[in-house]
DNA sequence: TCCTTTATTTTGATTATCAAATATTTTTAA
DNA sequence: TTAAAAATATTTGATAATCAAAATAAAGGA
């Protein structure tokens, strides 16, 4: 429509883009490069907590449990994560990090942090809470319209 | 960090996964069920003028020409596009869309307009521009910080 | 004309993913 | 209490998306 609608909308489809070939390569060209962004994603679901069932490590991904299985064993294979059986009810699977994983999450956690932080250093408190405002009227929107596909928690 | 890290950081990271599951799934449930994410934006890139070479499109892609060749000969053979040779030089292969491929475009822009509609309904015009350059100084970030791999234009 | 460069496609992998089938254990209900 | 149903996970057999390297074809010099 206006100036204002293209200008925006390609800010954001650059950013989203930018973010998406970032973490996918800066792992690569970084520390730990035999381990793809996927994986970090898994990596930082089995974080969330000590120990985590299959199904819920799946659900939070948002993939099957037989795509979970897989991913979980090429992360044993490369020793990021170890599995086993719950005593109380034997059909249950837990995951865990083992120190390598750990090492991982950490990882990830600092560029998140290191990207906010850039974020918000070159922000006014003014600039900072209309940019808050903004997103969480863009998240409100999706939440909203798309309430199908989203609601899964 | 301090509050607004942690706000900004989720966020973020739950509007790029809803957008993720959104592009996803919007297709599937709706009127498009033949069609991935994937190849909407390959439509997205090939629609961008009437007429681009294979060359310009996997550069907007960031994918390889082998991958492109595979992706626009199922588009083609879904109808969405067409190919053909440039009489000047008949090295380079053009490729367009069909007037299906057209309407694919057309509903994906849709989608990105009523998202910024959302987004700056409800803001002034003052806080329109804060949120434009807020959103600027963070590609600028992205860019500066990552250029090495960003940088492909 | 022959060599080099450019534009693309083909080939032969790998990775991520799903749905359906199977295996095991627990829960329920007759 | 035991047979059927439900829950949890894994295995199997496909398909998508992707890449790098080899092959093909055309253009542009020297």
């Amino acid at each position: 429509m206006d100036k204002s609608y293209s200008v925006l909308n390609q800010l954001l489809v650059d950013i989203f883009n930018d973010i998406l070939l970032i973490e996918q390569n800066a792992l690569k060209s970084g520390e730990l490069s035999d381990i793809s962004i996927t994986e970090v994603h898994a990596i930082e679901a089995i974080g969330k907590s000590s120990e985590r069932t299959m199904g819920e490590v799946a659900q939070d991904l948002k993939v099957t449990m037989g795509t979970l299985t897989i991913m979980v064993d090429k992360l044993i294979r490369k020793g990021y994560a170890e599995r086993f059986r719950s005593e109380e009810d034997r059909r249950v699977v837990f995951v865990r990090l083992t120190k390598k994983g750990e090492l991982v999450y950490k990882l990830h956690e600092r560029f998140h942090h290191e990207m906010i932080r850039s974020i918000i250093e070159g922000l006014s408190d003014e600039e900072e809470k209309i940019l808050i405002s903004s997103l969480e009227k863009l998240k409100e929107f999706f939440r909203k319209k798309y309430d199908l596909i989203l609601r899964k928690e």
